[in-house]
DNA sequence: TATAAATGAGGCGGGCTAAT
DNA sequence: ATTAGCCCGCCTCATTTATA
């Protein structure tokens, strides 16, 4: 048994509903989607009234733990704990998965759960604000129901790309498309994102403009979308990447180690930019970044959609048998120039 | 000493303009 | 027409500083 507790938050409708719906903060929203798949049953943690379930009609109030006494925040953890312990919980068999801030947790409530032989988890502890609304946004519910498993549950540091981001519905709709080319209207969009699109949605051109480094999350919401790694031969195992990690990060920002193309690249141009090896087959820092200059200077990317990724790995051996592209190994016939390009990869050795 | 107020953090999201 | 990028406010928690 999997229990959530889920504290409360200052936003709140201004009218009564149920406590699933009455916290209205992305932080809430987030901490709520996350138990709804990782936990059997979930309750919040309300300032006020203590453990309420989700369905449970709650009126709009104004009260916080946060800055409260220390006797205030013991006598609330009491409370809580009394409360459940007349929900016939059988807490030595239970995880308490705790979504909400120390004021909540550490004045009686994680002890008391624990000495009753209770499991307790804190997924986000530790995490700044920024980094819990990244965490909360960022876990699908996949990523959710793989903390079932593990006893001990570590936080993944945040990393880019769409899928934290409001506009994940769109990214979504867009991955799961069946054709490769999409039409949607204003209002089709909306509905997709459940909530309407910003003024500037509709006002300026440039809010559907493309963003290589920014920050504006629709963008990467959609450049986001598609799968860039086929599927790994024999485990199975489906590669995270996307088109814009895989040629951003990795073969134009990235480093040696990373990418193929840019040892490739690294090696014919060692003595031209002059660039200096570095242990572990990568380059010095100054000598990496003038490769990753040269590559964003001259790279031109062509993308060809395919929709079954399985395949992936069989196109390219067909793509490159019909190209005979003079830096690729791989699926080609051997020639002098790849006798040499081999070569010269060896003088970057990984060690 | 207890409480309240201010501040910092950092990712998200919106508005807008300059540059290409 | 499109891209790059600056600026600002929001959100919440944790910590520091000010006040009663």
């Amino acid at each position: 048994m999997r229990v959530g507790l889920v504290g409360c938050v200052k936003t709140k409708l201004d009218h009564a509903a149920p406590a699933q719906d009455l916290y209205v903060s992305t932080l809430f929203r987030g901490r709520r989607a996350f138990v709804e798949v990782s936990c059997d049953q979930w309750f919040v943690l309300s300032a006020k009234h203590g453990v309420v379930s989700p369905a449970e009609i709650v009126e709009p109030y104004e009260e916080t733990l946060n800055g409260k006494p220390l006797d205030a925040k013991r006598s609330w953890a009491a409370s809580v704990l009394q409360q459940l312990d007349g929900n016939d919980i059988g807490f030595t068999d239970t995880v308490f998965e705790i979504h909400a801030g120390a004021e909540y947790r550490d004045f009686g409530l994680v002890d008391g759960l624990q000495s009753r032989g209770a499991t307790v988890q804190v997924p986000a502890a530790h995490l700044g604000q920024g980094e819990q609304l990244a965490f909360y946004a960022g876990r699908s519910a996949v990523t959710a129901q793989t903390l079932r498993r593990p006893t001990t549950v570590t936080p993944a540091p945040s990393s880019p790309g769409a899928a934290r981001s409001s506009y994940a519905p769109l990214a979504g709709y867009l991955q799961a498309a069946e054709p490769s080319f999409v039409q949607l209207s204003f209002p089709q969009i909306e509905r997709i994102l459940s909530r309407p699109l910003p003024a500037s949605a509709r006002r300026h051109r440039a809010w559907w403009s493309n963003e290589s480094r920014g920050t504006h999350s629709q963008a990467a919401a959609w450049m986001g979308v598609g799968q860039a790694g086929a599927t790994q031969w024999p485990s199975g195992k489906r590669s995270q990447a996307t088109l814009a990690s895989r040629i951003g990060q990795q073969h134009i920002r990235g480093n040696t180690r990373s990418s193929t193309f840019r040892l490739t690249i690294s090696v014919l141009l060692l003595n031209r930019l002059g660039l200096v090896p570095a242990n572990g087959g990568k380059l010095d820092p100054r000598s990496n970044g003038l490769v990753s200059g040269w590559i964003a200077e001259h790279l031109r990317v062509v993308i060809a959609p395919l929709d079954d990724r399985d395949r992936l790995g069989a196109v390219e051996a067909e793509v490159v048998a019909q190209l005979d592209p003079p830096l690729n190994l791989g699926h080609c016939l051997p020639s002098e120039a790849r006798t040499r390009l081999t070569a010269l990869r060896r003088s970057l050795p990984r060690r």
